[in-house]
DNA sequence: ATGAAAGCGCTAACAG
DNA sequence: CTGTTAGCGCTTTCAT
């Protein structure tokens, strides 16, 4: 198929017209042969898939963008990779992308938003045909410069005002987690937080929380804002060492981790200061990443159905970059599960 | 500076016309000015800078790709996300491309030749103006289709023959591994082979464990090809279940695993078996992903210096992108080093 | 210092 | 069924 001779010919990659000349027609009918336009005689689409073999051929997807103002790229805003959960999200979302004939391109924010602007300035430039947002700080700059350019967004496992959203009902896993912690005889129970959890989730997930203590009668909502591996931490807007609130007479038994990373690096510091766990201090915590699965993690976690969020994403984005949808905005909450594992004990 | 009136009048994106037609000068000299070239007057410069923002202008990347036959996007080929591995060097490719005015385009091929196939053949059509490797199939297609449309490649942290390599010393790397090993006493060792990793390193990696076992006397090598979380694994060709080989009269006693990935999945399953790790395991990994550093993993493995090998990495590719790199295809190998944790012991 | 004109490679009417 | 034509939005000589 491919001799040497051919590969030196195409040290400038062939063009549609290199092809119509090659097979003596004219550049219309080779793009009908290469977009399979109907209407075209065997015998010339033979020839024509002659020629582009012959030549290497491969269309150039940047003039088709251009002619067509419209690119297959579906732009991924990711938080940090280096949390599985996003690692995994972005994979789910570039094959379900895939699937459907668009090419992912992400960009990782760190969780800072300025480079969330830098990034989704980037895709913009790039025309991408929609956004997904994996992770968005709220900055509205960001997203004003997305609408006015009309690009379709969603929101998949977070949420903002200017798109469609799905993701799981966070109220109602804050709910189920705790629920089992005071199941299990837990009176002072604290939600932790981690600036890398999206701020409305971040919200939900303490509402949902809150609303559990509260419907059994336990004490005032306790939140800590924590940046593992930091010993500082922030209690209810005040500075302590995290270790002091898990231990000393009113120490907390139990701790809500808003995600399955926090959970992992409390769980951490507990090993670290002698703290058993679930003996000293039953966690929960939020994703069901695949390490919290290994036995020496052994996390009971509130699981997302990840590949049902990247689906039901794709699907919704893609209808709207379609014109298949043009309903206001819509929410799709998929259900959570609690996934009881080693880290949750009875009080003793 | 944004009003709604502009928003609407964006509702289809501004052009490089509209903003001379605004500004009362021709195409060339708004280009002129966005590109930042020399010989434009301070006056017509601001007025161009007006109507750019009242307009709310921003160039059209695809255009100017067509016109320059040229684009400023890097394709990525990753093995799998949910490695942290190459979730973490995605991460710090996509940094340092941006930091140097490149894009990101990831395409994940879990490992099969097939979906690599296609990524590539996806980044080739979009033109991309290099392609890094973090994983590579070693199917030459592959490489032949990149080759002939003249795209620089390069391999970082894995390897092929066709481009410019940035990775670790593999082999030396499997010798300081094993040799930590020997030198705790241990006799029957082997050497744990996951389909993930790429086949080179693999065979590297085992070149140094073997050289280790030579130089020490110790018996031929024993390598084990096992897909976490199986079972079965291979084990120098013969099928056996993995956790035989683990226990039993000559069982084996050590363990040097390619990737901490494998490492700590077999951890995991002499968990599951009630073997203990040191104690009748010891294990090292490759990589020192996050995790391995948990107390709770704690894994003695040999480290790559990620953020090293993604700027080595970039910086090659792009030098030989921008025509300052002209010699042909070179390898740079950096070093590594033992990080000791507590998943090895002396024998008892 | 600024403008006019010629494409980059492709698609999409519209003729023939 | 196939060819002609006119752009898509931008860069880049080459004039003025």
């Amino acid at each position: 198929m491919h001799t040497d001779e051919n590969v030196l010919r195409l040290r400038k990659p062939a063009t549609i017209l290199d092809v119509a000349l090659e097979a003596g027609v004219s550049k219309s009918t080779v793009s009908n042969v290469v977009r399979g336009a109907p209407g075209v005689s065997e015998a010339t689409r033979h020839s024509v898939r002659g020629a582009i073999e012959r030549l290497g051929y491969r269309p150039n997807v940047i003039a088709r963008q251009l002619v067509k103002r419209r690119t297959q790229i579906l732009g991924v805003v990711v938080g940090d990779l280096v949390n599985p959960f996003f690692a995994e999200m972005a994979k789910l979302i570039e094959r379900h992308a895939a699937s459907r004939g668009y090419t992912a391109m992400f960009c990782n924010t760190e969780g800072d938003s300025q480079s969330e602007l830098e990034g989704v300035g980037s895709l913009l430039a790039h025309r991408v045909a929609g956004i997904v947002f994996l992770a968005f700080s709220g900055e509205s700059r960001t997203m004003r410069e997305a609408l006015e350019h009309q690009v379709p967004v969603i929101f998949v496992a977070c949420s903002g005002e200017w798109g469609d959203v799905v993701s799981v009902d966070d109220v109602q896993g804050g709910k189920v987690a705790t629920e089992h912690l005071i199941a299990a005889g837990h009176k002072r129970i604290a939600y932790l937080s981690v600036p890398e959890l999206e701020e409305r989730s971040d919200l939900m997930r303490l509402k949902g929380y809150a609303d559990a203590l509260r419907a059994a009668g336990l004490g005032p909502p306790l939140r800590i804002s924590w940046s593992p591996p930091a010993d500082q931490a922030v209690v209810d807007g005040e500075p302590r060492k995290l270790v002091e609130v898990l231990t000393g007479p009113d120490r907390v038994t139990a701790v809500f981790a808003s995600n399955d990373f926090a959970a992992i690096y409390l769980q951490e510091l507990a090993d670290r200061y002698h703290l058993g766990v679930p003996g000293d201090l039953s966690i929960v915590g939020f994703d069901d990443i695949a390490m919290s699965g290994l036995a020496r993690i052994a996390l009971t976690t509130v699981a997302q159905p990840r590949e049902e969020l990247a689906r039901l994403g794709i699907e919704t984005l893609v209808a709207r970059i379609e014109g298949k949808l043009t309903a206001p905005p819509q929410t799709t909450l998929v259900g959570v599960e609690l996934v009881k594992r080693m880290s949750t004990a009875h009080l003793a």
